[in-house]
DNA sequence: CCCATCTTAAGAATATTTCTTATTTAAGTT
DNA sequence: AACTTAAATAAGAAATATTCTTAAGATGGG
């Protein structure tokens, strides 16, 4: 599969998902929804802001948060708030968790089936209804961990 | 046990903490001890800075904000951050979890200790030091509910 | 009681996110 | 293919939450 070819997939669906919502299929919407579907990691609004800025020198960072407003309110894309942190963006739609580190603020998905088909406690159930649930793991990245080890040494 | 008694009595207490950390005990670091020690909610900084008005009318809601900060950091409170709304702070310090609901953003304490000792999946493990974990459950409160139908049924 | 240091109040500054308005664009209609 | 109209955008202002700066004030040891 070529990238052109990948492109007017992921044009088309977004087509299909914007028809459905009817809403537009606008540029900036394309070209956002691209960078989501293709990030590997959590960014910040912001943060696609800045990628975007090649191949759409003049978007404005208020199209983003919109847009990414948009998307989270389609299901797209998942709105995250870890640690108090600015908001970040997630398009891994499929249930998973969140570890945290809180020296470098790196998040690494956590998958745990087991948990996310446990019941949960009477106590909490009688509050209302629940409608999700997500785990954040805080702690420190082995990365973290190396760094840590070479600045005592050093 | 008196109010004063228990006033006092939370006075040793943070005199005991700050002691040991050798920080000062101020009249404002003794004042959002006790409202925090006396919350029942998960208040913001800004709504510990209303309840104060009444007591201290003219403190400054950056000693509020860095007065909460020092506790966080000597372990007194917790630092919520929940659902990417203002940070919050729970002086409830027991291993819990929060039922945050969508629709009037109450948080609710959950206890769930068979999670708490549950094994964390090997892979999780591997990413790297895991300190705490912290569980958050969204959905809509039983009061929202009940509030949902009434306006349907209006 | 004095002093050195820590802490505070006040307001400025910063950071993130949202709003306002005029302009542009998408997509349906002729 | 041009026309139309509602929706969406860019730009900058505004709002919100939090932190920083600085001068004044309070704490606790000596």
């Amino acid at each position: 599969m070529t990238k052109t070819e990948l492109s007017r997939q992921q044009q088309d669906h977004l087509k299909q998902i914007c028809d459905e919502a009817g809403i537009k299929l606008t540029h900036q919407r394309l070209e956002i929804f691209r960078e989501m579907m293709t990030a590997t990691d959590h960014p910040s609004a912001e943060l696609i802001h800045r990628r975007l800025q090649k191949k759409m020198p003049t978007v404005a960072i208020d199209t983003v948060y919109r847009t990414l407003a948009t998307f989270d309110e389609l299901g797209i894309v998942k709105k995250l708030h870890v640690m108090g942190e600015r908001a970040l963006f997630d398009a891994n739609l499929t249930q998973h968790h969140h570890f945290v580190c809180t020296r470098c603020k790196r998040v690494e998905d956590i998958y745990w089936p087991e948990f996310d088909e446990s019941m949960i406690p009477d106590k909490a159930g009688q509050i209302g209804t629940i409608q999700s649930r997500h785990l954040e793991l805080r702690g420190i990245c082995n990365q973290c961990l190396q760094d840590a080890e070479q600045e005592k040494a050093a």
